[in-house]
DNA sequence: CTGTTAGCGCGTTCAA
DNA sequence: TTGAACGCGCTAACAG
């Protein structure tokens, strides 16, 4: 294998400078089309390709992304979110013309160094990453230093570019399914509570009830990691502790709610006759399991997308919006049912293929920090 | 937000030359002690961060290899399979100090676009890539242009690095499971015939079959692919059509496993007691649905691993294996149990807490192509 | 042990 | 419309 040819090998076998060659690759128009051609013709006959390290050098700009996807403990488990949030990032960054790399991190520090690793080296141009807890010192670095980022998630408190899927109005929208169901002893399981979705989905959980006149109930309220296992757990706790049984239970995640059908099945409890779960995430397994599993879908290749946009737009100097939230949909399948009837009538309601609500929620704000 | 410091600034500020600078970085062993600490002080007083591109472009290497793992049907939904390899890739390749860029194509072509990308234009000095297809034409050119490449998967027919689980053993494995259970009408699903692991589980599959005396029968084998849905009716064709019905049945995955699952409960027929199921991958559902289902674990994460091993042996110049088959282990659960006593009495395995029967085969090459 | 001199491959002035 | 010269930030000879 010869070595590969550079600019100045087309420039001397079309009988031009570099320069020009170097003009016809940014299609230069001030470039007449007879050597554009021989330039082109050129570059054909020596199997010519820019090298995109010299270009990044000059340019001050590699056209790479940083995708910072593994930090959370949440991720490793969260399963369907890693492949198709990626899909959903990559599709926009290669229509945008840039590369993605990967940080693969065991830890959250590895993580964050990682990161600033690309950053600093300039192997990327920015940044996207998954924050899960309340607080976070990566962004805060990020933010200090100007360094170009998109967060996948909230960030409470901090003005920082963010794309998300509305937690809250998906958590109410699950309730709120399960009080027309005629529930009114509604548990609800979380994940840590560190983590800014367990925060939001807590604080949506908790709006449906007082907007049902319902009042918020500590003891049906229980804190869990993502883990199936944990989830088991957690879930007999609360089928079993508290003074009245709830008769529905919402769930942080499918896998979370799982485990919950698995202590369900334990004690001898019935889906959805005698207990209804909702999920989170609508994954897969949803539909395959017994009984199907009623789950909050959360877009997640939009939301990936949407953040690609956000930073890629940044980089190119677009103007755009800084914050973006996303709807969800509640898929409404066999885990969820009427309440048991008691006292008080329950008023079931009609249970359709794949019933789904959609809330939708926009916020814009003006151009971007960083680049 | 000052410019970045140079190599120039800190030579300047520690009272150097450049070269001595660079010196440091590279902690070349001429330098006295003393120097290293005044440079090193300058850099961490101007916070100094090496550019990673200007590096690239004199060293010409990146450090950074391409991994392409969207190209497959199979990826899509191997969803546990996706994350898991990237972690393993991520982890040895950090260690190696190399970086991760990753190609998220939607097709074939797309992927196979991006790949050459990546490579001509040098943004990364080595390729990982999933090879799924009995034939696949990046690999003939990567192989042609002797670009650093090593695939994840096997290549019939053609000597390329490579690492790959022993699919073969593997079903070799899940069949005899079967058979000691007593079974004799044994089917099989696999995915699309050009698939190389379709190609060889059912060559497994096979083995086994015929190690025990059986004949191979063309109606015990239908081809789909990897879908659930596929699976069902690929399924029911298969439990009504032949003249005697399986009572046993190997899919060549777990999400299609599900699927028979689905179609023999619509058939009415039980699991393990009338119709024995196993399936491929071991993903985390496994555990979790009714009845657990046995399957192959495959060993994801040190697949990914293994391969970067490859990757950056080779991009180092350190000898080491050009092939290398990693072993898989059964895991038999709810979903597997002794054949229907019809004439000939079955004989039952014991069947404890997750037996597990390994295969271990290696193969070593000499030496590394390309480089 | 350290400084000087040349590039790596390309983009971008400034002239012509 | 094109060429010459310079520099992006760093490493690698070659001197000293």
């Amino acid at each position: 294998m010869k070595a590969t040819p550079t600019i100045k090998d087309v420039a001397q076998r079309a009988g031009v400078s570099p320069s020009t060659v170097s003009r016809v690759i940014a299609d230069h128009p001030r470039i007449s089309a007879a050597t554009k051609e021989r330039v082109r013709a050129a570059m054909a006959e020596l199997n010519y390709h820019p090298n995109a390290v010299a270009r990044s050098l000059v340019r001050r700009r590699t056209y790479t992304i940083g995708v910072a996807l593994s930090r959370s403990a949440e991720a490793a488990l969260a399963n369907p979110f890693f492949p198709e949030v990626l899909r959903g990032v990559g599709a926009v960054a290669r229509q945008a013309r840039y590369f993605l790399t990967l940080t693969t991190a065991t830890s959250y520090e590895d993580e964050r160094e990682q990161c600033i690793e690309l950053l600093t080296q300039r192997r990327v141009d920015g940044l996207i990453l998954l924050a899960s807890r309340t607080d976070d010192a990566l962004v805060d670095w990020l933010a200090q230093h100007s360094y170009p980022f998109v967060v996948l998630g909230r960030v409470p408190g901090r003005d920082v570019p963010q794309v998300n899927n509305d937690n809250v109005a998906a958590a109410r929208a699950a309730t709120e399914h399960l009080l027309a169901l005629g529930h009114r002893q509604i548990a609800f399981i979380g994940g840590p509570p560190d983590f800014v979705v367990s925060v939001d989905r807590l604080a949506g959980y908790r709006e449906a009830l007082e907007g049902a006149g319902l009042r918020f109930q500590d003891d049906l309220v229980v804190h869990t990691d993502f883990s199936y296992e944990q989830a088991y757990v957690a879930a007999r706790s609360l089928l079993v502790g508290p003074a009245v049984r709830p008769t529905a239970l919402v769930a942080i995640d499918d896998s979370v709610a799982l485990g919950v059908l698995a202590a369900a099945r334990e004690l001898g409890l019935r889906v959805p006759e005698d207990l209804s779960v909702v999920g989170f995430n609508d994954s897969p397994v949803c539909a395959h399991v017994a009984p199907p599993l009623t789950s909050v879908a959360i877009p997640i290749f939009e939301l990936g997308a949407a953040a690609a946009r956000m930073l890629c737009d940044a980089l190119d100097g677009v103007e755009g919006p800084r914050k973006i939230l996303l709807p969800s949909r509640l898929v409404v399948r066999g885990s969820t049912g009427p309440a048991p009837a008691t006292g008080k009538g329950a008023m079931p309601t009609p249970r359709a293929v794949e019933v789904v609500r959609a809330e939708v929620v926009r916020t814009f704000g003006g151009g971007y920090a960083g680049g």
